[in-house]
DNA sequence: GCCAACGTTGGC
DNA sequence: GCCAACGTTGGC
């Protein structure tokens, strides 16, 4: 089994969201690299952690388990969505996503701030420098040392 | 709101 | 295939 870290900006979508919606398409990635990792790395019940960007305290809030194998992001073919890429087809999708469902909300926010200072995530993606991948894997070790952390 | 880092686009 | 210009991400 493989484990994974997702992004969501709380303003858009946050862990309470999908604490309430119980499950989601995990829509609008467009990062060749981010879709290559739910389209070839994802397997139903790998775990997730769910981690709030761009706000006031930005870290790992939840955890969350993908639900399906991918397919393709039904938004690329809106016209009226922000996601729309007119250069993909439904012959030939670009953008694939999975449903991620609802699995637990930390009792606490693990803060980027206290990932960052600790030792023991040396190289994790989230960590490196310029890093703004948005679906990113997270080693075993990595895994089971933020989960003793809450 | 700023801006560094990064990814993509498109002219050549 | 190179690379400048542009757009986006996301911490601060």
């Amino acid at each position: 089994m493989n484990h994974w870290l997702m992004k969501s900006e709380p303003d858009a979508f946050s862990i309470d969201d999908l604490k309430r919606k119980k499950r989601e398409p995990w829509d609008g990635v467009r990062n060749y690299q981010a879709r290559n990792f739910m389209r070839d790395g994802m397997r139903v019940g790998d775990k997730v952690f769910f981690y709030h960007s761009n706000c006031a305290v930005p870290g790992i809030v939840g955890i969350a388990e993908v639900a399906t194998d991918a397919y393709p992001d039904p938004s690329q073919f809106d016209p009226d969505s922000k996601y729309f890429d007119p250069a993909s087809s439904r012959a030939n999708p670009r953008w694939m996503l999975v449903d991620v469902k609802f699995v637990k909300k930390l009792k606490r926010t693990i803060s980027l701030k206290e990932l960052q200072a600790d030792p023991a995530l040396d190289g994790m993606v989230l960590l490196r420098k310029g890093s703004r991948l948005s679906v990113q894997p997270v080693e075993a070790a990595h895994w089971e040392h933020i989960v003793g952390l809450e």
